[in-house]
DNA sequence: TACTATGCATCAATTACATCA
DNA sequence: GGTGATGTAATTGATGCATAG
């Protein structure tokens, strides 16, 4: 999923936008853009690398989903029929938002955890891929005038000036740690699953970049009745665990993949152990020349090739007489050749028999 | 334009505490 | 009730980036 995110020019629209319909000049004002890139797996897995690459990596990547742009201005009375086919809104926004006209609900109410039910996660699920920057809550967001922006900013400054007392006054006792109720936790997953940062990771100017994120971490603070500090340290650490966890699956995953190696390995000396007694036991091949005995690894068919004394080369292919080893990995092979084409053999074995 | 200070975010490592068997 | 294991909230220090002066 890409999201492209503009505070107050689209002058300059983000590609992946190209073939939605333009706004007026007269809508100019904040411009959200959705569209389908991001990797599912990889985002969620969170590889954790820097934001940037990231970000430069989607940016590479052609998206071939629709996109979505999203009219995050002054609602119109008239509905435009080229506004986004999902409203979605910021809940973090939620109480400074401008009352949507189509809704019975009163403006500034932010969100309710209760509503964080079924409805609305499906609801979402809906508009956006798990791990898409939108969010699955509703998302209700608009922007305003410049005086309001600069409002909202002042308010941030405001609550991080609070945040801070609030932490002093922690200081000053021992550490008391508390335990984050389940509905609190949930919340908080729920906001994780959406993006696994409070920064959502996207090309936005500063400005808008910090609005966003402030916005996001203080309603959520504010939402679950935490301080915003405890807000960033359940994403750190949660993001810490997420990546513990795939550190596991990793880890398990070479373990198995080493023990098939080991297997494979075992099968391998035991077919030769066999083939060197078969040498033994049937002096015969003793008299045939040179043979050089390689076995495909993909087909495991072994082909022989042998050199006359007079020089030419033939080659015949026969199937392997031993059980393949069932694989349990979905990982490409190291020989994704076809078998028409040719490929470096797994040499079995060299020599005259 | 280059440099520096500042603010803010992230991560990794660690500590400290709450809970449970 | 004491204790060790476990999970997780919180702290600390390093680093990167953007911005202002």
């Amino acid at each position: 999923m890409e999201l492209a995110l503009t505070l107050g020019d689209t002058s300059k629209p983000f590609k992946f936008l190209d073939k939605t319909p333009r706004l007026s000049s007269k809508d100019l004002g904040f411009c959200m853009g959705l569209g389908s890139g991001f990797p599912a797996a990889t985002r969620s897995q969170d590889k954790l690398g820097s934001h940037e690459s990231n970000y430069q990596d989607d940016e590479r990547r052609v998206s071939s989903d629709p996109p979505l742009q999203l009219d995050l201005l002054p609602f119109s009375p008239v509905p435009r029929r080229h506004q986004a086919p999902s409203k979605i809104r910021f809940p973090w926004l939620a109480d400074n938002l401008v009352s949507d006209p189509g809704s019975t609900e009163a403006p500034g109410r932010g969100f309710d955890v209760n509503r964080l039910s079924m409805d609305d996660a499906d609801e979402g699920a809906a508009i956006s891929s798990p791990n898409s920057a939108a969010s699955s809550f509703q998302m209700d967001f608009a922007i305003r005038s410049g005086s309001d922006r600069k409002r909202d900013l002042e308010a941030i400054d405001a609550e991080r000036a609070s945040s801070r007392a609030s932490d002093d006054e922690e200081n000053g006792s021992t550490r008391k740690k508390l335990r984050l109720s389940k509905e609190q936790s949930a919340f908080l997953e729920e906001s994780f699953k959406e993006h696994n940062t409070l920064n959502p990771g996207l090309a936005l100017n500063e400005v808008s970049l910090s609005f966003i994120m402030q916005k996001q971490k203080l309603a959520l603070a504010k939402q679950l009745n935490l301080r915003p500090r405890q807000v960033e340290v359940w994403f750190q650490n949660r993001r810490a665990r997420t990546k513990l966890k795939q550190t596991e699956v990793d880890c398990e995953y070479l373990k198995r993949c080493c023990e098939t190696l080991t297997e494979e390995n075992r099968r391998l000396q035991k077919e030769l152990q066999e083939l060197r007694a078969l040498k033994t036991s049937q002096p015969f091949y003793m008299q045939l020349p040179a043979t050089t005995l390689t076995m495909c690894p993909s087909c495991e068919r072994v082909a022989t090739t042998t050199t006359s004394s007079s020089g030419t080369t033939t080659t015949t292919t026969t199937p392997s007489t031993t059980t393949t080893t069932s694989t349990t990995f979905s990982k490409p092979r190291l020989f994704p050749l076809s078998h028409g084409q040719l490929h470096p053999p797994t040499k079995l074995l060299h020599g005259s028999l």
